[in-house]
DNA sequence: AACTGGCGCAACCGCCCACCA
DNA sequence: ATGGTGGGCGGTTGCGCCAGT
């Protein structure tokens, strides 16, 4: 039969996460890597569901994850791929490597959709609802529905170009280039969320006196694991300990990270470095290695080679942003 | 100073689909 | 082949903050 279910809902705790209940789970991602959600809860004896600490790792604790004020250009392929592909975040959010979809969404719903709507007036919802609810969906005339799978299609073709020609792409100015993860510079692939938990931490500090007295038991758990070089790759199904391997080289470890006024620098996160050449996992931000798969040796599926080389044959490359999107295509 | 309403965001809920036993 | 679960995703809610009155 099936899986045991994923957690009772006896005992589970709600609202917002603590920070020790991030570090714990930070820890534990370290050690483990992201996957096999089901088992962290009872692995970490986090009185979660299993759902919840995935949401928190892929919302706020993720490597790579861009909090704050959207820029002018993260607003303007936000309205032109919602214009394109609707509410499906996610799909939205895979161009903006930085910004989850959670995120766009609330963005979305909180700063654009108003602005949206002051523009067009009343109208709004015609242009831009009407294209994107599911559903409305149904109501999708065969030459909508059509488009829209074109549409979705080229991305895939352009996606798939772009992935495979990473040297030119970080270079590239095309400002709708579907990069799975942001560009990495060197090692600094942890360092966002170590960032993030830093940053977290600081305030934590200053709030709470008993923090530091609390984070014993915790950095003494979390400096194992911070200093265990093993990060497992992808849903960690197939791990193995030499996948991807961080130096954390501090003689203090983890409490010396963390500590007040020594929040994560460009020089002291360099200390997570990855060793050898990495590999970007899309899905879990980390970088690793795939042993004994090379870059140039990477093998392209029928599927992949024909979008490949469709893609490149494609003149397209302004395509998407040329699209008549109605009015959003002014709306700066 | 107290109250109120709006806003922003983190987290939850429910559905769906692929996968597993 | 089938039933059940994990994980992904979009919609919604709840709560804290802040400006206005």
């Amino acid at each position: 039969m099936g899986r045991p279910p994923c957690c009772d809902k006896t005992g589970v705790k709600k609202g917002p996460w603590t920070p020790e209940e991030d570090i714990i789970l930070v820890s534990y991602i370290q050690q483990h890597g992201p996957g096999n959600w089901r088992a962290v809860p009872s692995n970490t004896g986090l009185l979660r569901c299993s759902k919840s600490c995935r949401l928190r790792w892929t919302n706020y604790l993720r490597p790579g994850i861009k909090r704050g004020n959207f820029t002018e250009h993260e607003e303007k392929m936000i309205i032109h791929l919602q214009a394109l592909l609707g509410n499906r975040w996610a799909a939205i959010a895979s161009y903006l490597p930085q910004r989850t979809d959670n995120d766009i969404k609330n963005y979305w719903n909180t700063h654009l959709r108003k602005k949206l709507k002051k523009l067009h007036g009343e109208d709004e919802n015609t242009i831009q609802e009407g294209s994107t609810s599911s559903s409305s969906q149904s109501n999708f005339s065969k030459g909508q529905w059509e488009r829209r799978l074109q549409t979705d299609i080229h991305m895939a073709k352009k996606a798939l170009c772009e992935a495979l020609s990473l040297d030119k792409s970080n270079s590239q100015a095309d400002p709708i280039s579907p990069i799975p993860v942001q560009p990495v510079q060197g090692s600094s692939s942890y360092a966002s969320s170590a960032e993030n938990i830093s940053k977290l931490l600081q305030n934590w500090m200053k709030n709470s006196p008993k923090s530091s007295q609390l984070s014993r038991s915790d950095s003494e758990n979390t400096q194992s694991s911070f200093n265990n070089p093993s990060i497992r790759s992808g849903s960690g199904s197939s791990s193995s300990p030499s996948e991807g391997t961080i130096s954390a080289t501090t003689p203090e470890g983890f409490d010396s990270l963390f500590s007040e006024g020594n929040a994560f620098t460009p020089e002291n996160t360099a200390i997570f470095q990855v060793e050898s050449k990495p590999n970007l996992n899309a899905e879990n931000g980390f970088l690793f290695n795939k042993p004994g798969l090379e870059e140039s040796q990477v093998p392209l599926s029928l599927i992949e080679k024909w979008l490949f080389d469709d893609a490149i044959n494609a003149p397209a490359q302004d395509e998407f942003m040329g699209m008549n999107l109605g009015e959003s295509a002014n709306f700066f």
